[in-house]
DNA sequence: TCTAAGGTGTTGTATATACGATAAATCTAA
DNA sequence: TTAGATTTATCGTATATACAACACCTTAGA
């Protein structure tokens, strides 16, 4: 939409940062992750790092949005409607985006990652509400669109607690509740 | 030596621009690659080029220079003497180096990498003449060093023609020549 | 308790890089 | 040959980054 093309410098240096502090994370944990070590990593002087993230949680966050976006194709997403493939699809990406997370070493900042999480659904949801829905449902949509997202990820956690069944299955057993709620018809297979 | 430290970002602009020019030499003829084509897979202005290099030319110099000595590891042959085992690893050095260039299409300019080569030779012979040899001895040292580097290159080209042998197998039957001159003694083994 | 060491976040200034404009050179097709 | 299109090489200016210095905070150890 409006692109005002940002400085291919700052996008540069952004990956650069990113991308050291994922590497990082491979290697120690969270908490002993120093900014000096960040920016030697990436090449990059210690005060760049303050010219674009607030503080190392900022860049958690941040870096956290990123890799779910990647996960979730968001580009593809964007076009789709809200039918049971794409359910399907971004419940595997939360799955996979934990699972690689959990080998990272990021223990103590599950609430953080979780609220990152939601936030992203949610965003996502509401932008595939306005493709079929008017605008004047602006504010029934985001409540629905919260709704959604605290379910979809609660229903990751429950996998997660429980996952004797693999995720496709897991999910595609909620989603005639979600395409047509509580008054579903049981589906067949 | 005198290590005036260099601003990183040239560093990482140079590497970026060095690297994205070796790799796109393995996919193209060296006169197909324009500027643009460099700087665009270097992820930086094509002004900046300039500000490193005089043309295209310049920068196949200095890429060869580097990735030569990197072969040879300069490091550690700063410190070494000219025994038979730096003889050997230099001239594994050149054949390995001319072996990926081979693969790299830098067809038509065989001349320009053989006189980086030679040059490259001739400083490293040099600084290990110094290290065993008096200052006075200057000139003397400056003129063997050209001529052993022409000798060693004029080595690798034979070998290359006609490599019937492994290149250490290749080099080491001329060390007794290439230590005590025409008056040596065959080597048994 | 004090002290030293190391991490954080901020600021002012110097410098490297981005970008658009330009003219000249080189190439291609008509 | 001419005309149009690329590519090269250079310039001035705006901006991102490097760097050193700073105050503040935490932690470890005497």
């Amino acid at each position: 939409m409006t692109q005002e093309k940002t400085d291919p410098r700052i996008l540069r240096t952004r990956k650069l940062i990113m991308d050291s502090f994922i590497e990082l994370s491979g290697k120690k944990e969270f908490k002993d992750i120093t900014i000096k070590d960040i920016t030697t990593e990436a090449m990059v002087n210690r005060a760049t790092f303050y010219y674009h993230f607030k503080d190392k949680y900022d860049l958690l966050e941040k870096v956290l949005s990123e890799v779910l976006l990647i996960n979730l194709n968001s580009d593809k997403v964007e076009q789709y409607e809200l039918n049971e493939e794409v359910i399907v699809s971004i419940f595997l990406a939360i799955t996979n985006f934990q699972n690689s997370l959990s080998n990272r070493c990021h223990r103590g900042y599950e609430d953080t990652i979780a609220r990152i999480i939601r936030e992203q659904l949610e965003i996502i949801f509401y932008k595939m509400f306005l493709k079929r829905r008017s605008i004047d449902e602006n504010q029934v949509l985001k409540r629905i669109a919260v709704m959604l997202n605290w379910g979809i990820y609660g229903a990751s956690v429950e996998w997660r607690r429980n996952s004797e069944v693999p995720p496709e299955e897991f999910i595609k057993s909620l989603i005639p509740f979600i395409m047509y709620g509580n008054d579903f018809e049981p589906i067949n297979q």
